[in-house]
DNA sequence: ATTTGTCAATACGCATGCGTATGGAAAATG
DNA sequence: CATTTTCCATACGCATGCGTATTGACAAAT
């Protein structure tokens, strides 16, 4: 995967995407200095001129990943005013090939890092809250939609990994597009 | 985890269970042949003379898991005439804190290796074909209940998720035990 | 034009962890 | 008993990958 190379001078920022590439295909202890330099057309000589080690990369690549993640939500779920039509926003969204979805998925896997852990539990007690917000839009009490946020955010979930499991057997996107229609009318009432 | 020493010499099981006991907790990267020889209180030297090297080991652990796993599903769901009945023994049992789900749950995660992909999508498809079975016994069609059992298994593996991503957040049984019988009356008819 | 700052190449040290080679002790076998 | 088998310890080679040290090239500033 190498880069075009239009630039003549590399920044933190393009460090930084190109390690999500790698965390979103392989994970995060696939994350070798050597091997992101390589695919930028450098040595890891330039590395250590932008960071000062491994884990920094790390860091900084997942809080700019959170930050990603939180301006879509903001400007493609909460942007709608309904709550019934949010929540359909949200499962539809949650079905579409992103990356970001891909980045969440492995990170669930390197939680041994105490660094993930921590990212990864910030941004789903997030995302639990919101969509707690959305069914109680829609007439949920607290404590249903506590459980009803719980349980759909676990299909969210168990769909990422069912996808990466069962791939082939699966990836047709014409099933996928039944596939979240129903799971849309089965966990958003009406 | 010292064991006990009350053998006097090691067979291949003896290695299996305690690399069970490493994934099931860190996860397969974690499998590390010195560490697990101190575990069982002997040097890689004996290692080496069960096993001809380290991805052996790991093949032949998640393969006791598999049929361990099997063998469970056999006596506790599936010992259930009523499938109905069953479905509802198969949501506790998914609820309930044992080793082999937190092994289901971190081999999700270490699917970058191809044998662990492997036996991962062996055991998912296994168990979608079982619980569509059930969904088939109680009267939903073919279509509908394939869509149904991964629905469903969708949230069990979300479920695995959010416990470990969410701990302290999440584990007390009370809630647990709440949140289990909601998502039954969700995800099982009548 | 010289100096300074920015970015990168190369070479090295060092830790980890796999696999091998070899030898030894204890138990089974004759 | 002697000898073979079984099981394990020790010591080594080797690859990978992080981090450091040093040097260099090119651009911007003065």
């Amino acid at each position: 995967m190498k880069r075009t190379t239009k630039k003549k001078s590399l920044n933190p920022a393009d460090w930084e995407i190109a390690t999500l590439d790698v965390i979103a295909h392989q994970g995060v202890s696939a994350v070798a200095v050597e091997n992101i330099a390589k695919d930028l057309g450098v040595t890891k000589g330039s590395f250590y001129w932008h960071f000062s080690n491994r884990k920094d990369l790390i860091v900084a690549a997942l809080k700019r990943w959170q930050e990603d993640d939180r301006a879509v939500i903001k400007e493609k779920i909460w942007s709608i005013p309904d709550a019934h039509e949010r929540l359909k926003a949200w499962f539809l969204l949650s079905a579409q090939p992103l990356q970001s979805h891909l980045i969440y998925a492995t990170l669930l896997a390197d939680r041994q890092h105490d660094f993930v852990a921590k990212v990864l539990k910030e941004v789903t007690l997030e995302r639990l809250a919101y969509l707690q917000k959305s069914y109680q839009g829609i007439g949920y009490d607290e404590a249903r939609s506590k459980q009803q946020a719980l349980l759909s955010y676990s299909v969210y979930v168990g769909y990422l990994h069912m996808a990466k499991t069962l791939h082939g057997k699966f990836k047709d996107s014409e099933n996928i597009e039944n596939y979240a229609k129903y799971v849309a009318s089965q966990l958003i009432p009406g």
